[in-house]
DNA sequence: AATGAATGGTATCGATCAAAGACATTTCTG
DNA sequence: CAGAAATGTCTTTGATCGATACCATTCATT
């Protein structure tokens, strides 16, 4: 490998000279840097990034946490179209990405604040991790640069989906298509199931909706098994919802299937809706109506942040941006004879 | 941050003995190592991966380089469980992962190999590039330790899902089923193409199978829109196909929709088979007939092929892994009347 | 005196950076 | 106007980041 040593003795100059002519610095005189570039490129020199680092304390690394706890690791349907425009945004910005884990070193395991400090991570990205998790909070009370996706810390900085109106506009976009009997089957606790859950009961009693409590069941995300057992148990209440609410599109897959399973049709005999927009839900028959999340922005948003905190640290406060999502009009909800007069 | 240097100073010992200490060098005495090791501990001692880089040369980290035609990026459903398969085998080693990518440093953009250098990967693991980029060429003809995922190169590490075989089982599995006029809509050209498409023609001549040029048609992998216009095509032929494959189970999605907006149905009207095995085809209505690959064991031997070229350069010869995938029985394939008398 | 175990000294990896030096040019001063 | 001082431009020197590795040293034991 060539170093700026080598570089040094075949221009007559010194390190010193060629390092600042590779960084571009201003005390060097025009000639001689054209001259130690030039050279450069024809010996084919890659800046050795260790001793970079060593220095400069600059690694132009980013580090992803990422655990959900279904384990999809980065089949999640969700974050995987947030990390990819994650990584775009950050890559034409110049930062690498890199996933922090629970580190192997011989028989030691490093908790994810040390893997950071390890790397050298000039700043981190986490989402759908355990929000409770001791590994992560010390990792959020660290001083390193950080952005969190869809849940709020204090002093952090986090983009986060807009999952308030996002619920809204579905249960309003149902209400309007003439449903009153809507259930929800919610995802297990968190700050967004938490968010979803206010929303949507806020919403139904803003529409003077009285919502069961047997309407509103627990089924984890992504979870097609639960799903199905919990739209089993709705489609056997004696006053059967009209509408079902899914924890997200995947989870939906289960509930699809039991109200097949059951004989019924999607939207004829029961409407339905999911959240988060995943491709798939647009190939169903009907396409599903869903809530698409804005996952290329939530990515874009999150890497600017994150980067702008990096190399703006004094000027930086911790913010929060709310990302809209977009209503999907599938086929998956049918428009049923107004109970009481609306359009 | 704390160094060797300050543990050095605490313990009353040179940072020389530190690191022997914590390295498990066997000349050092028992209770220096566990005094050091302990105080180190209480420090919150952090190695500086830079430092040890510089002088080892050694980064534990390893490069992905993915880029599919359709930028789908991680998004793609095959790739991203045989990614997510290799994160974890490599994780458990004690090695992280980092995306390749033209590289950003001011105006300037590193090529792949630029990168890798750069980065210090201890080896590269690729995957749906475009094999012919002269940019991954240069890569594959460098001497980074690396594995190919589904390409073969002259003097690289191969891992590859066996096409042949998978074509094979599909075709069989759908003769058997009684179908004699099978079409096939193919992927664009690539070794993975080729090899399916050769086996498809294969297996029909030794089933004698007659193979009307205007059943075989092509449409890029993942693209819905071709998929749904080859569909329509084969739909109007006077002799229409009795089963139709697909380039794999998304594109499928495609052309489920070209058969349902012709009036017809899977399977009775037409049968249909795709290949990947993604979550989604599943829990269709029928599920999809499909081969399903075994990307947690390509990601697995991936992984693992690459680790052992890095850790053993000379021992390692380039080899080859195949990985055999699986029949999954759907329901999309009808079972006919066997036309000549076979069961 | 020879052996072996434990520990220490120090050059080194490849870059950056502050400070100093070389040299030419401009400005000042008597 | 000559010579000294100051200025500015470009380049070099040498310390430094934190760990490793080779070789040297110390001291107890055989």
């Amino acid at each position: 490998m060539v170093s700026i040593k080598d570089i040094s003795v075949v221009c007559g100059v010194s390190v010193a000279t060629v390092s600042k002519a590779l960084n571009n610095y201003k005390d060097i005189g025009e000639e001689t840097k054209a001259r130690i570039c030039q050279t450069a490129r024809e010996m084919g020199y890659v800046p050795n990034f260790a001793s970079k680092v060593l220095k400069t304390n600059r690694t132009y690394n980013l580090g992803v946490l990422f655990k959900d706890a279904a384990q999809s690791g980065l089949t999640h349907d969700y974050f995987s179209y947030v990390l990819d425009s994650f990584k775009e945004t950050a890559e034409d910005k110049g930062y690498d990405i890199t996933f922090i884990n629970g580190r192997v070193t011989g028989n030691n395991r490093m908790r994810y604040l040390e893997h950071c400090k390890y790397r050298r991570f000039d700043g981190v990205v986490m989402a759908c991790v355990d929000f409770y998790d001791p590994e992560v909070l010390e990792l959020i009370r660290s001083d390193i640069p950080l952005v969190t996706i869809d849940h709020v810390y204090n002093n952090r900085s986090t983009v986060i989906s807009d999952n308030v109106k996002g619920m809204r506009d579905l249960v309003q976009y149902i209400y309007r298509m003439g449903h009153r009997r809507i259930a929800y089957i919610h995802g297990t606790d968190s700050a967004v199931t938490q968010r979803r859950l206010s929303s949507f009961y806020k919403t139904c009693e803003d529409l003077g909706l009285e919502v069961p409590p047997e309407y509103v069941r627990e089924a984890a995300y992504r979870d097609t098994t639960r799903a199905w057992i919990r739209t089993m148990e709705l489609l056997r209440l004696k006053e059967r919802p009209t509408c079902i609410l899914y924890p997200d599109d995947f989870a939906y897959i289960g509930g699809l299937n039991a109200i097949t399973e059951s004989g019924l049709k999607v939207p004829d005999d029961i409407s339905t809706a999911g959240y988060d927009g995943i491709a798939l839900g647009k190939y169903l028959a009907p396409p599903l109506t869903t809530l698409e999340q804005d996952t290329r922005r939530l990515g874009m948003e999150a890497a600017n942040m994150l980067i702008n905190i990096i190399e703006h640290p004094k000027t930086t406060l911790a913010d929060q941006i709310l990302v809209e999502g977009r209503l999907f009009e599938g086929g998956s909800v049918k428009r049923l004879p107004a109970a009481d007069g609306e359009q």
